[in-house]
DNA sequence: AGTGTAACTGAAATCGATTTCAGTAGAGGG
DNA sequence: CCCTCTACTGAAATCGATTTCAGTTACACT
């Protein structure tokens, strides 16, 4: 591969200017502009990247933490970044957490080794004391996911109004005995959102048994499982609030197999508002996420923060969450 | 950021001697290794990622070219690409060409730059000819699609017997009109398919009227706007074979909507074998494509390529496809 | 004592670009 | 004629690591 020097000795200049054209610097003459030109066509020359990121101290990378791109909920998100990323001129590094927290550390390193030149939590798995750190390497911020003691710019939404209007809707369909499926309450998230659901429960004096709380389950497969505990169950609920519509369309794929009507028997509110909660039947009632909007504003503001070095003062964006009701309720 | 340089003089040792320790370099003294790694730690000190690609002329950096991120196909194509790298301490860089030609042309030029050590197609919007240049910089292979002009290595499922073997399926249910919709001609990976579709009608005497034929279509929304098209039609086809399981989905979906039965009044055929195809009621009749091993064989012969300089020869995988019935047929 | 070798160390070159700085040529003004 | 200023050019320093090569000990073996 040719360098900055073969292209100078081919035309006679020196590598300062082939540089200066290469980056379109004014005082180069225009004989000398396209004889650099016509060189660097002819032998096919790029510049190297490691040299230009290791003089320029700038990778023209970001990276981003997610923690499964199988969900469809991440990759519209990533699918989102990658737009914005591409426009603005930037290469995106994905990285899956796997919702493991040493992996997502590992991932932060990147910035200490100066690989990247920021990084996108869209999942959180360690709280705020462990990301610190990394936040004086470079810009760090979080999209969805979130710290509330975190010092860093957020953009995510509101999901203790989420939990709350999903649960809401469910006691306005005269449910009273509600079940809630959701994700750890280490993940600041899912606890806000259990938060907005006991919220409205409250309100109505309901109360949640401990055997209708179904922690930490994510895809069909566990959804189905759920249903199999609730089926199991001497005391059934009438409705269940999923954290996610993977969940919520696992649950009703197994009420089908099962013989139990949704949403006579068993009501599902599900979380995200994705593809499947259309495609299935019932469809799911669900609370829709901005992810396109999320996406693109967190790059956005990434960029932002990396062309513009002044410290963007801890910045904080809540985008707006809606209920879609479908036919599981 | 601390230098190799500030953590030499913190010991009073030679950068050289912290690079070697940096590096698990024999021939170093243990007392000083460990001072070097106490001031290394002191310090928090990692080493520079640019600068080691610029001397090492490596960047540990594959970067894996797919059309559509959202398409679960590809998510978990690069879900199991993500692992083995991991794995492997490669980073992996997301490039979606959405389609476009010079998109991936763009995306190709990260070997020329030596942004990244080798890239991986997982779709083909070039033809060999415009690839091939960028092979001279690295290794670049094929997974999922393909050029059969290609001489890189590929990993891919034989489509045709796919396309072959789905079709069988609907005539030896008794259908004689059958309609497809597949992707593009220009796509080696739908034209096989289409050969195979083709075949089998040929096989049985039928014949295909330009009518039933439904070019380019890819999501829910193409799958929903084609079963309108083929509702409205004098003479309909009894079955169609799908490019993949969303449009199928979407065919299902709409066709529900119009009160049409699936299968009795339209079969369908998808191809992928996502999640979705489990999950939608009927559930669809579909072509498993095994995406996890084709990531994963992709990537680790990626990574023996990058290791091996040695030129593999242009290498074949070919994996089995298999039909997967359902009740959408 | 002399030689060979293993264990260890650091100065300097190197990777390939960009940037600083010093300098030249020619035009224009006083 | 001298001075200044603009337009242009290139030598050398720089980014931060790794590698080469030369050298120093210390010890074992004849």
């Amino acid at each position: 591969m040719a360098t900055i020097k073969e292209v100078a000795a081919k035309t006679g200049l020196s590598p300062t200017t082939v540089s200066r054209v290469i980056n379109n610097h004014p005082y180069v003459d225009d004989s000398k502009r396209k004889k650099v030109l016509q060189a660097m066509q002819e032998l096919g020359y790029v510049p190297n990247s490691s040299a230009r990121r290791l003089r320029g101290q700038k990778t023209n990378t970001i990276a981003v933490i997610i923690s499964r791109i199988v969900n469809p909920f991440f990759s519209h998100l990533v699918d989102a970044m990658e737009r914005i990323a591409g426009e603005k001129g930037y290469q995106l590094i994905l990285c899956d957490s796997r919702l493991n927290k040493d992996r997502e550390l590992a991932h932060l390193e990147l910035l200490k080794a100066k690989q990247v030149d920021g990084i996108i939590l869209a999942s959180l798995q360690n709280d705020w004391e462990a990301i610190e750190p990394f936040t004086k390497y470079g810009p760090v911020i979080c999209c969805n996911e979130y710290d509330i003691k975190a010092q860093m710019p957020v953009i995510r939404c509101d999901q203790q109004y989420g939990g709350y209007i999903g649960t809401k809707h469910l006691i306005e369909k005269g449910h009273t005995k509600i079940a809630y499926a959701g994700g750890a309450d280490r993940i600041q998230l899912t606890l806000d959102r259990k938060t907005g659901f006991l919220k409205a429960l409250k309100e109505h004096g309901l109360t949640l048994p401990e055997e209708w709380m179904f922690p930490s389950f994510y895809g069909i497969e566990d959804g189905k499982n759920i249903f199999q505990r609730i089926y199991a169950m001497e005391d059934r609920p009438t409705a269940i609030f999923a954290g996610g519509d993977e969940v919520a369309a696992g649950i009703i794929q197994e009420a089908k197999r099962f013989h139990c009507r949704v949403p006579d028997e068993l009501a599902v509110v599900g979380f995200d508002n994705q593809p499947i909660a259309d495609l299935i039947d019932p469809g799911i009632t669900t609370i829709e996420q901005p992810m396109k909007l999320m996406g693109t504003r967190a790059m956005e503001m990434m960029v932002d923060m990396i062309k513009n070095k002044k410290k963007v003062t801890y910045k904080k964006e809540i985008l707006p969450l809606q209920l879609v009701v479908r036919q599981s309720t």
